[in-house]
DNA sequence: TATGAATGAGCATTCATTCAT
DNA sequence: CATGAATGAATGCTCATTCAT
């Protein structure tokens, strides 16, 4: 019924995700240019250069593509997050290089993060009205997953106070989040010079330190 | 404008207040609960005991309704960070307690800032899409102001490491935000622990302390 | 807060009974024209000059208009199947002249009644696809009611056979909606003639009849 | 047209033939169960368990199909009310045995045959935005010249009363279709036995027989 | 000035039809 | 021919805004 063994369904497939991520990028595009309730499946759909009908050929409506992005981005950054084998040696040096590498690609994908934000990527709130966010759990645990994970290595090597891992993780994800929007704002901060910053402030805090260390 | 004495005038003014902070205070519920987008200004009306007309006769549009509410909002809240005659001496003591009266306001105000952290009520950014904050600069300008003073005050007397003020100040803000967030979702915490743990986080960071202070 | 002692309040229920029935005067013709599926609001709205937001404003949503007009005109259909104070005496005379008043109302409304009996008008079967026959069950009561009344007269005052009535009005039902039908299709019918006729044959049927009355 | 033996082309139609009645099969439970405008391609489609672009090798629209598929009801249908050899002599039992057949025949697709009264399967009158009929009076001309040729039969005979024969089988056409209709219903009738009264009431009407025949 | 019904632009979604494979 | 993804016109419904009373 077919002309090969099996050469077509694979291209079919590619097909299939060559459309899924013309729609993905555009949607991300078009989101960070009108926030979510001011895209328009219309505008998503010329950007991609598809019509609107291929659109819902690929995702069942409008939520679904917020979500799908929302989903491939979340992965996306937690990967940055991970350890990496050529990753420097030292609590601190290592946690800097994963920071780095997250608000590097953050900063890569600027504009869909400051929408992201409110559809609550990084919170385990969802801004009201954010109907992307109904099961956003998983990601928000998935999140909190790696920075306990974070915390609490720096607890069992001593690099961190012995204080609850939860309240510590809750810091360290509010420090990047803060960081996060920060590099958002800011189209012109160097990631690593920001990641150092903000693994500093982390680490010591505002406070006057009297010894060395003075910077 | 009017054909009587100089009673009714002020009788004027203050039913027009009556009516604005009715609508304010239905404004803030139905944006909290459906988000900016989500709100219909039927919605409002009928929570303000009002007809939607009425609304349009004490603000343009929706957009600035919303604008109304930061402003608002945002006047109340520097108002609370403020420092006031009987707070304590000593900066960390000083510094917590005008948190503690800032936590302790947007706890009271929890779902509206939720959605008012879209609309760029903390950031210099706002969310795509949010209209109302066409111009929030001089909220975040006051903010940033407060934090700066706030700030410049610590390093003048010797309390904060006499880093860039205005890198600091962001941290300072950005920590907040990351625990205004936190109060946000969570309706049971203690403002007056909570702002104690920020300024400690913020004064002390997460390190070590006693021991070798290993890197 | 109103400027009459209830003037106002009249004048509004007035205001809004013209527009529902001009909305289901348009959507009658409308109706009539493409069919439930083929018409438009837009259309409905056009034909009755008002906007489309307004029908919306008198009737949830398309199938309610139709819902409504099914109810108005069962209603005055039935009301010409009721015997009235100047109807003749014998029962086949008035059971004649209540036929040919209804069959009068529905020539006047000949093109709607087309598409109300694809909704269930007169069946307890509505077709499929015709949601507005949610729950017509009511007006196919109300007719099977009638038309049970009817012949359980003529049984009781020996004019009809005394078969189950069930049976007998379920074929006088059948027997009508054929008439209505080809009343429907033939727009130069004379109702009364054409009552004579579907009385005559449910009385008395077909069948050669040996004696007189050879017609 | 092919360049093969005879053969070739004939299997060619047995598979033509083998699709075009898997789509109308398919067809007449899907608009049955959705009514016309409710009825997807698609559903057809896979409940024929082909693609939809299959459905368009075989018929130019969605018109089309319906059209085909009334067409060959109506054949089916007009070819149980032909006579036939083993009918019964006399005009009352042959007429009753026909009926029978015909009913039968309903009862047997009964889900389509009510959307078929839609789209004017039985009255010269077709629902507005039933386009399928757009020529549908050859079909209804089949049964009018069916039905008459029934009642001339009858007149002939001397077993119908002589009345204008285009009258006698209007009326006869309505009887039917009241009782196709109460057929469709009614899942439960015996064919047979709702033949008899039809037939019975045709034959001899509603009133009441032996007594005084009063007005 | 309060009212609330009328307005109509705007948008998500559907589905018949086409056509490259 | 069969396939099924792409297409885009079509339409019901929403809701911010206006304005006559």
């Amino acid at each position: 019924m077919n002309g090969g063994p099996g050469r077509l369904p694979r291209r079919r497939e590619e097909a299939r995700a060559l459309f899924r991520n013309a729609i993905l990028d555009a949607a991300e595009t078009v989101f960070a240019e009108h926030g979510f309730h001011g895209a328009r499946i219309q505008d998503i759909a010329e950007r991609a250069r598809i019509a609107v009908g291929t659109v819902y050929n690929h995702f069942a409506d409008k939520d679904e593509v917020l979500a799908a992005l929302l989903e491939e981005r979340t992965q996306e950054i937690l990967a940055q997050l991970l350890p990496r084998d050529d990753d420097p040696a030292g609590f601190r040096a290592r946690l800097q290089a994963r920071i780095a590498r997250m608000l590097a690609y953050v900063n890569a994908h600027r504009a869909f993060f400051s929408i992201a934000n409110e559809h609550g990527l990084f919170a385990g709130h969802a801004a009201p009205g954010a109907r992307a966010a109904s099961r956003p759990l998983n990601k928000v645990e998935k999140f909190r997953a790696v920075f306990l994970a974070l915390v609490e290595e720096g607890i069992a090597s001593g690099d961190l106070e012995p204080l609850p891992a939860e309240a510590l993780s809750r810091f360290l994800g509010g420090t990047m989040r803060a960081f996060v929007l920060s590099s958002i704002d800011a189209s012109d901060a160097d990631p690593t010079e920001h990641a150092a910053m903000t693994v500093d402030l982390f680490l010591h805090g505002a406070a006057r330190r009297r010894p060395k260390r003075a910077r």
